[in-house]
DNA sequence: GGCTATTACGGAAATCGTAACCATG
DNA sequence: CATGGTTACGATTTCCGTAATAGCC
């Protein structure tokens, strides 16, 4: 199981196909070929079908366990060089979009202190946050996602990376205003409920046959709504790739379907009913590999001193 | 980053010789040595002292990352195989000591739904446990551990395999009968504080300077409590690497040190002071990589009905 | 001088590319 | 028959063992 043949095994995986994985990754055709046929006789079982090339069950299994064992192998690449090289005069914040709302501001703090250092900042994916981190190429992430109260995010590479929390925040359902939970609760609306302040309160269960956007990047992913409430499925009545939230936003207005989101990014021209039923908020973490440069533990301090 | 390279690194290490990892690994020292230079030269730096042999800071990172890869790769295999093999007719069990203390009963209940199955129960340290389940040595893992009230144990691999918690205890020291805090509090005594019941209850924090039995395998490792308390440092007076739950208790009542237990396990004749301080329990989980099997599943509904 | 790591070198094995082959749509 | 995966084969490289060399107690 060398990680070459598993490189390529997912790049087959992702690619559906030996040529174009032969492309992404440098080698000819025969070589992927040869790969893929030596992981299935190191395993002993067909990993994938061919024609069209798709996973069986055994490569499937096995898909879950390269991407994580190849990105580790690049952390610890990744941490070895961190203690021979001098620590970077430049600070690298990666984020995922929620996570950097309020960066800014904490951001030009930093430069005030630091006034010679270049800063940058990228928004990424949730998971490509960790990810950058892990592999040195940023120095600070800043991510969100969804979790039980206090407790930490599920992340992936755990083991080596530091994480800090810095705010949690109540979720709420985003809904045109034209819609029947939108309204003050009445015996009518199905799944709201009469709570204080006159506003709905609603059920998470009960939204599960809605209209949903999966929005997996930006709001909270269906799969992570529907691992909440148990084995209930959250089907996806319209799909979001992008991180940008006005966009999201705009899409629900429209009547596209209804996404989770923290409660202060939902605007006045749609309605934020708030989530009662399982414990859940949204959560954002910092997420470092120590912080031995000034300006990012600096920054860490800013932004882990706010409540 | 060859595994092979990663596994002949990790063995010189812990050998702390070049020789003996040769020896261990079936190579020649000259195989060894090569393995290592490659590893260096990819990565650029040196990762051991010689003479003595000893991992450079640089090394000390890649061997945090090595075992859990290599850990990830064998469990990938294990993993893949499961899904071809037909699930065993046997039930082997795993379990760290203080997790099995309840498991008899159990056991024998799975037997009688089940007459005809081979059982077999196997005690090891705790981090071996989660170790046996992935790679598929064993079907059933119980851990024990300390952790955050309803906080999920820390294990490693954490992912692809499964978790059920089955019991959370509270946490007491054991202490021999003739030692201060054993008494009823009285305000001369430090660190301990009245309390219901007569009986004392003391911080954690107060014991830091105490005389402590390290007994890693089998009660809450002084680790742990160091990092429970913050960057305070739990020095052991006397290392337990055993297994055995009574030579530890036996141990303490000489008055070579303190433990701190399950309140469960300490028996009369020593004192178990009930802790209190940072909210910490005593918990076993239910380790497996999918219930396929009949028996482990009504084993598992067995142990997880309890409570 | 004894123990242990490194270097030199040669044979065996693995790796990848070219090219011929074969299967499916 | 065309696209795309497989197999055959050979050049290059890698890997490991033997053996000679060098460094530290």
């Amino acid at each position: 199981m060398d990680p070459h043949l598993l490189r390529t095994f997912v790049a087959v995986a992702d690619c559906g196909s030996f040529s174009a994985a032969a492309e992404r990754l440098g080698y000819t055709q025969s070589a992927v070929s040869q790969h893929i046929a030596a992981l299935e006789s190191d395993l002993g079982t067909p990993l994938l079908h061919r024609r069209p090339v798709s996973p069986t069950p055994a490569g499937e299994r096995l898909l879950e366990h390269a991407g994580a064992i190849l990105l580790r192998l690049d952390a610890a690449r990744a941490d070895v060089r961190r203690t021979v090289a001098e620590p970077p005069s430049r600070l690298d914040v990666a984020a995922s979009p929620l996570a950097a709302r309020s960066l800014a501001p904490h951001l030009a703090a930093a430069r005030r202190t630091y006034p010679g250092t270049q800063l940058s900042l990228t928004i990424c994916p949730r998971a490509e946050v960790v990810e950058a981190v892990a592999t040195t190429f940023h120095t600070l992430g800043l991510v969100d996602g969804i979790s039980a109260p206090s407790d930490p995010l599920p992340l992936a590479v755990t083991a080596s990376l530091h994480t800090i929390p810095t705010t949690e925040e109540h979720l709420a359902v985003a809904i045109p205003r034209p819609h029947p939970l939108a309204r003050p609760a009445t015996p009518a609306a199905p799944g709201a409920r009469a709570a204080h302040g006159g506003l709905s309160v609603v059920d998470l269960v009960d939204l599960v046959d809605a209209r949903w956007i999966d929005a997996p990047d930006l709001a909270a992913p269906l799969a992570t709504l529907s691992a909440a409430v148990g084995a209930d499925r959250f089907r996806p009545a319209f799909s979001y790739t992008g991180t940008d939230l006005h966009t999201l936003l705009a899409l629900i207005e429209a009547g596209h379907g209804l996404a989770v989101l923290p409660a202060s990014t939902i605007t006045p021209n749609l309605a934020a009913v708030p989530l009662n039923t399982p414990r859940l908020v949204h959560r954002t973490e910092l997420v470092h590999a120590g912080l031995s440069v000034p300006v990012a533990k600096t920054l860490a301090d800013l932004l882990t001193a706010r409540q």
